[in-house]
DNA sequence: TCGAACACAATCCTATAGGAAATACGACCC
DNA sequence: GGGTCGTATTTCCTATAGGATTGTGTTCGA
């Protein structure tokens, strides 16, 4: 009997964050949730005093976000928000998508058998929300809120095929690269119009699993990508 | 004469860093400098008065810091020296480095005429110090200067593939990756054991690159890697 | 009317002080 | 002797204040 007679299932969700990590967590939900205007400054006081709280864990938070690259810094004169992202920094996104989840499909169909089920739970997520974006469009009720939702359940199986890697050098990449085509989509697009050929190739990432075959998973993985990267080229120009 | 009068030649290296940057800088290399005890405590108030600045610098530097994964942090306990790297991460690491630089020379591959001259710069130096090393070795003088100097012309052939491809976000992973990878050398290895077979393999490489093909030059990165992968385990093994 | 210089305000950066938590150590009891 | 409790020190965390710098708006002069 070694156990210590602790009082347990109150405390459950300790979550003991320190203050950096709540204002973080705050700061980037304004900047992927609202569309923030790239170049506004971030001032740390004035984060500081709507937060209410010092500006040091601000300033933490702050060098945290940095590192992401949604926030840009120039030394002695402050934070701003990343500007626009470029026709050519696009192009290299989808070229570091096709390189990174290329791989990481073809490390994650070592371990198919278990990752398969959770996919294609991910997939019926996404063709379920896929269902209701398709209603509200038609409805003319689009809402923000459902427009994050799609991008949700989307990134969602791109999310679990780098989990499916277990490999923690490769998932901490797909963090940066999550943020930045979050905001992408942000920025760039106004709509989803590519919804349901996104499940289709997602639907043949799942049967490319299935086989076993790494070479097969990576290369539809990276048939997608560029298939997305084609419709964003030309969604930007009709805009 | 728009010009005003300035006193120009003295300040030719403004370098406005910030103290941030330059406790970030030193602290760096501390860690991948001498060989730190990993679990050691990182008291931001020590380094702080070691360094003469206030203790906000160090806590900005140390965010910093812990995003490259060099030091880990616990809330309200402070930070410490990352862990020793384990077999199953060193695996990941490896997956992670064929992974990324292998896409990374098939993409650098379309810009091979500007990248195979400065290779063939870095593999001649890094001829020239492979030699010194040898002379070293068989003296009996091997220093760890000069073992850092290898350690470096060896990355630095790496880092103008990354380079190569001129992408902002490879390029910013490959700092990631640099760092843990000469980390792990600094607390796995204690000698320069395949100093002639990088050197081939490099060769190897640049000639794949002359081919024009970019499939080449991706198989050659990946098989190089894939081979210091097996030279690290014997050493590791044999230690 | 345009340009430059000045002054003001806002902001960043650094330093110092105090409260809270965690670690280390010693004493005490079983 | 081993384990537990309590105290003291160290350390982290937050808040506040002051100096330095940047940006802005205004005024003056050509």
């Amino acid at each position: 009997m070694s156990e210590t007679t602790y009082p347990l299932g109150e405390t459950v969700t300790i979550e003991r964050k320190g203050l950096r990590d709540r204002v973080y967590d705050l700061v980037l939900d304004m900047l992927v949730g609202q569309a923030v205007a790239p170049g506004t400054r971030l001032s740390i006081d004035a984060i500081a005093r709507d937060l209410k709280v010092s500006p040091t864990p601000v300033r933490e938070a702050l060098v945290q976000l940095e590192r992401t690259g949604l926030v840009t810094r120039e030394p002695l004169k402050g934070y701003r928000v990343a500007p626009q992202i470029t026709d050519s920094q696009l192009e290299s996104l989808f070229d570091t998508r096709i390189v990174l989840e290329g791989g990481a499909a073809e490390l994650a169909a070592r371990h198919s058998d278990s990752l398969v089920p959770r996919l294609e739970a991910a997939l019926e997520q996404h063709r379920a929300v896929t269902e209701k974006v398709r209603a509200a469009a038609a409805a003319g009720t689009l809402s923000v809120a459902l427009l994050r939702e799609y991008f949700t359940v989307d990134w969602t199986f791109h999310h679990l095929i780098f989990e499916g890697t277990n490999n923690p050098f490769l998932i901490d990449m797909s963090e940066v690269i999550s943020t930045r085509v979050h905001r992408m989509r942000q920025t760039v697009l106004s709509g989803v119009t590519d919804a349901e050929d996104a499940v289709v190739e997602h639907t043949r990432i799942i049967d490319a699993f299935r086989s076993g075959q790494p070479e097969e998973a990576a290369a539809a993985m990276r048939d997608h990508i560029e298939k997305v990267r084609f419709r964003s080229r030309s969604d930007a120009h009709s805009h």
